[in-house]
DNA sequence: GTTAGATGCCAAAACGCTTTGGAGAGAAAA
DNA sequence: TTTTCTCTCCAAAGCGTTTTGGCATCTAAC
């Protein structure tokens, strides 16, 4: 079933179907209810190939995919891609994954523009003054920005959550609860979540009178292992952190391995909150001890980007260009007052 | 720059210059070298929507990621979508990404095919007598199924690693070693990859007159947490094992973590084999005692499955239908000798 | 020296949609 | 009554490929 026979069943012309079905002013309300309900029972379904032909709209969105050894995206990107999914079926939209070595992402990027397959592109792992935000302005397609650059001016589409209010807001329960000897997992650092994370942190702490040693910070990539190792790092110290911020629960799950190993206990002898960012595969509240978190849906920021970037390219709504969501603070069990005399 | 002005260019016809690019057999070799020449030099590439709609072919493949709570794909999700788009982006293939519900998959397939917006279907977390295989069998696309299903012909294409072969090879050596009390940490009861490596692993220890007794065998997600509880409840069993193994190293993180707590030494006091899917976040050979593995490439099958699912559509080259990949048998320090006694 | 079959090329018709440039009818304005 | 809008609708021209059906030209065979 195809247009033209749709509109000789109605009696009707293909521009006339067509518009009705793309909401033009320019067609009768009855008329368009009979299109309506013809579609209904025929099943029709407009031909996707013909509609990019014609509309010269790819009906796709970009992605390049950092995939090189030692990559920490991967927990994590497939729940954000599980959320641009969820919207972008919704309008038909596809997707063209371009797996890239961090290196040549600007390129890869300018490439898949070129190519005219993607009418919008999705960036992410923002760097301070991130090369490809300036390139793709230079550009005419659309795009949205997971996270935000640093060092160069915040004029272009993002969505990013605030990653220093959600430290500062954690940092500064640790203090209050007493504790001088706060520590800091983080992610890499040159990527700006880590960077912003660290800043939130230190601010919290320096209005308490604290700071953030260097032994008590850590920037990995973010797996159980090097929470792990971290972890095991800091409890050597001479004067070991009683509280420690994870930038992720997978950081956390290590951390809590290796104060578990050190017979310490979680939520009295040291206290942890990490970063939750809602993996259906590691629930804080299933920790043995609950993890106190600072919370965001990755999934929800990854619906909310597809629906922007298509909101965009078929200039339905106007929805903002730039959006900074809040974490949620919630306080489980891996948070206490600091220890007597530590 | 599009094949009229191109042709123009060349003083041909549209048709001499399609058919020169394609590679049909009426054109001669000078003319056709003329035109891969004049391609070069002004960068001309065919409009994919004119293509698809006028071969009728969607240029994309489709997938249907489970996304409900509890999922265990994540971690090994994205890096076999990194193979997939490897391939893909070399053939400027698209993929449109359908999560759903486990329970919604076979209508979620169905709609995906229907909706004419792929050409092939990639499908995975197979199940014993899956519905989806005759469901897409009945359809007339091409699809790909990443693993086998069981108490079904296996008359469907598929590229599957020999699971059973890969357990029954770690639980051998474990039992040549002397250990007689192995353990099992598996991945879901549901999905036949990890049926399969029970049935493996109950071979080779029949074989040696040994058993895998109950307790000693557990099925649930793969994450870390669940290796740790897994690995937990072995060592508090009255005759505990010595030597288990893990369908994942992201099992076999938490199983480690496990030993540690215990105080036990890995590879002396307990053995332990773990899968590896060659994360490049979790590499066996980088666990402070280095995992003995049996090994094969994620994102490497992958990269076959979408390849042999782009030579189906494209009729390129005839790929085998049917996949059995045999896996490596690494030995780390993570296996040792039973010890004595036990 | 004609015929048959390759060989190499072309004009034009799809493919199924959107969009342009009207056009007819009725209502409102002159 | 005529003119001018406003509503609705339509015919036809794209969009950029692939593919069909044919038409020359050249070679080999009779």
């Amino acid at each position: 079933m195809n247009l033209k026979q749709l509109s000789q069943l109605l009696g009707l012309s293909q521009t006339t179907v067509s518009r009705a079905l793309n909401g033009y002013p320019e067609v009768n309300a009855e008329t368009r209810q009979r299109v309506l309900d013809a579609v209904r029972e025929t099943g029709y379904r407009p031909n996707r190939a013909a509609q990019r032909l014609a509309t010269g709209r790819a009906g796709s969105i970009g992605l390049v995919m950092p995939t090189a050894d030692g990559i920490e995206s991967d927990v994590h990107f497939g729940e954000f891609l599980a959320g641009l999914g969820d919207e972008a079926v919704k309008h038909d939209f596809h997707f063209v994954i371009n797996p890239s070595h961090p290196e040549d992402e600007v390129a890869t990027c300018r490439r898949l523009v070129a190519s005219g397959n993607v009418d919008a592109l999705f960036l992410a792992y923002m760097r301070e003054k991130d090369p490809r935000i300036a390139m793709m302005k230079s550009l005419k397609t659309p795009f949205v920005v997971h996270g935000r650059s640093m060092g160069i001016a915040t004029d272009y589409p993002y969505l990013d959550i605030d990653n220093t209010g959600a430290f500062y807001d954690a940092a500064r329960l640790l203090a209050q609860l007493g504790h001088r000897h706060v520590a800091l997992i983080n992610g890499p650092s040159h990527l700006t979540f880590a960077i912003r994370r660290t800043k939130g942190t230190v601010r919290a702490l320096t209005e308490h009178g604290l700071v953030l040693r260097d032994e008590c910070n850590s920037n990995s990539q973010m797996t159980d292992e090097h929470g792990f190792r971290a972890m095991e790092r800091f409890l050597q110290l001479a004067t070991p952190p009683t509280a420690v911020l994870c930038s992720s629960t997978v950081l956390a799950l290590g951390a809590v391995r290796a104060i578990n190993q050190a017979g310490l206990k979680l939520g009295s002898d040291i206290s942890l909150i990490a970063h939750d960012d809602v993996l259906p595969m590691l629930k804080p509240e299933n920790f043995m001890v609950p993890l106190t978190t600072t919370r965001s849906s990755l999934r929800g920021a990854g619906q909310r980007i597809a629906r922007r970037l298509i909101a965009d390219i078929l200039q339905l709504e106007a929805l903002p260009q730039q959006e900074l969501w809040k974490t949620d603070l919630i306080v489980r069990a891996s948070t206490g007052p600091a220890p007597a005399g530590k």
